[in-house]
DNA sequence: CACTTGACCTGTCCGC
DNA sequence: TGCGGACAGGTCAAGT
């Protein structure tokens, strides 16, 4: 999926579309992805408003103006485009484009608001989700009581970093990056820059790292998801923000998918490996076991 | 418990 | 252009 960084994209771009905006339809093309629909549908999102939208993790969590929240994980290829012509949509909008292609066979949800203007929920691998929860009931959903702190949250320090990986300390540090539950929000793309930015190789065990290589680590994953954050997100293959624009983070990746390229520090040819089952691409020279 | 692997889906790309 | 297999931004359940 998205990760951090996109999932963060979408969200601000919701922010600015949706927030005030009622409720009219939901329908669907797939149970799996939205198993409250038509049951609940009725019921507890028509008429609701939405009055803000916030991500924990990967989650993207719509708040209504009820005691319902509308939660949704993207996982792999999942998007949440907003299509609308209303005065926050005015000519010569980006997604002005969008107008009229969607939906589109990938299209899994779709939501009408008041005012005629639409939320679009699109997943190829239908891996995704959109679920209504009472908003009292998400701290208890197991995920959200298992997942790690928030890498880019102001108090989280490089101690606190370097302790949440005592967790999984026999495991490789890219598998444990990946762990939802060590660290909230990193996925393959930035693991791989975070691990190449910080000289480390992916392979390497969590208890044979030094402080140091801790505390470059914790530097490198806050760097590469704050610039991510700034590129508006990765466009690897499906990804699009709220209004269908690509991310622009792939122009600036220095390892991922350029296997066969040179490494942009040292020159060395890139390489791709699999590690914890994911396809790992890094700098032989740079990073080693 | 810590850790790894396969399954969930659809689509694309690469080698024959 | 067809066919088979590997692979794709994530997470779970089931296995060791």
């Amino acid at each position: 999926m998205p990760e951090l960084p996109e999932v963060e994209t979408v969200v601000r771009g919701l922010n600015n579309l949706i927030v005030g905006k009622k409720f009219r339809r939901a329908s669907f093309d797939n149970q799996k992805s939205f198993p409250n629909a038509p049951k609940d549908v009725e019921q507890f999102l028509i008429g609701a408003k939405v009055t803000h939208v916030r991500r924990r993790a990967k989650v993207i969590l719509i708040e209504l103006d009820t005691s319902y929240t509308l939660m949704a994980h993207l996982k792999m290829t999942g998007q949440f485009v907003y299509v609308g012509t209303d005065e926050r949509f005015g000519a010569g909008h980006p997604n002005d484009s969008l107008i009229g292609q969607l939906p589109d066979k990938s299209t899994r949800v779709q939501f009408e608001f008041n005012d005629g203007t639409h939320l679009y929920f699109n997943d190829q691998r239908k891996f995704g989700w959109v679920r209504l929860i009472p908003t009292p009931e998400i701290p208890n959903i197991d995920f959200m009581k298992k997942v790690g702190p928030e890498p880019l949250d102001a108090n989280f320090t490089a101690v606190n970093f370097r302790e949440r990986f005592q967790r999984r300390p026999r495991s490789n540090i890219k598998a444990a990056l990946l762990d939802q539950t060590v660290i909230a929000g990193i996925g393959n793309i930035y693991a791989d820059e975070s691990l190449w930015g910080a000289k480390i190789h992916p392979q390497r065990l969590v208890s044979s790292l030094s402080d140091h290589e801790f505390d470059d680590l914790y530097r490198e994953v806050r760097a590469v998801l704050t610039l991510s954050i700034e590129k508006g997100g990765s466009s690897n293959r499906n990804y699009v923000n709220a209004s269908g624009q690509k991310g622009k983070y792939m122009d600036f990746a220095k390892v991922f998918r350029r296997e066969g390229l040179p490494c942009p520090r040292c020159g060395t040819t890139i390489e791709k490996i699999r590690v914890a089952g994911r396809g790992t691409h890094y700098c032989p020279h740079d990073q080693v076991l």
